[in-house]
DNA sequence: CTGCTGACTGGTA
DNA sequence: GTACCAGCCAGCA
């Protein structure tokens, strides 16, 4: 079997990051399965920590089960971030985190109707 | 419930 | 092949 993706891996990743929507969060592994690597969560920290693309908010990556993760030195600016966005977080943990999470499949939300927001 | 620690894994440089 | 890293899980305080 291969043993490197090539860095495709990496640019479906901040692909599939930069189509989060505000509001909205996904946990490294659902990003990593959408990337093509569901056991690759763990790469997927690693890009986001190299995340130099202000298209990829990377605040909107969590760890799984809603939990924060890290963000290098500004874990708070995280919180803050994500709360601004409408995601209640308790301690280390998005509490709403179940309706907040985003479906990878989803991808567009159309059909017009439903728009209660 | 929250917080920290330890051991494991996956990909990049 | 090695080292690094923003995670995940399990256990303990």
């Amino acid at each position: 079997m291969k043993k490197s993706a090539n860095s495709q891996f990496t640019a479906r990743v901040l692909s599939v990051v930069r189509r989060i929507p505000a509001g909205t969060v996904a946990t490294y592994g659902d990003v990593a399965a959408a990337a093509g690597r569901p056991r690759a969560w763990r790469a997927v920290g690693n890009i986001m920590r190299d995340c130099r693309a202000n298209d990829v908010p990377c605040h909107r990556v969590i760890a799984a089960a809603g939990g924060l993760g890290g963000y290098g030195g500004n874990l708070e600016l995280k919180r803050s971030l994500l709360r601004a966005e409408g995601v209640l977080v308790s301690g280390s943990r998005i509490r709403d985190f179940s309706v907040r999470r985003w479906s990878p499949a989803q991808r567009r939300t159309r059909t017009g109707g439903t728009l209660s927001s």
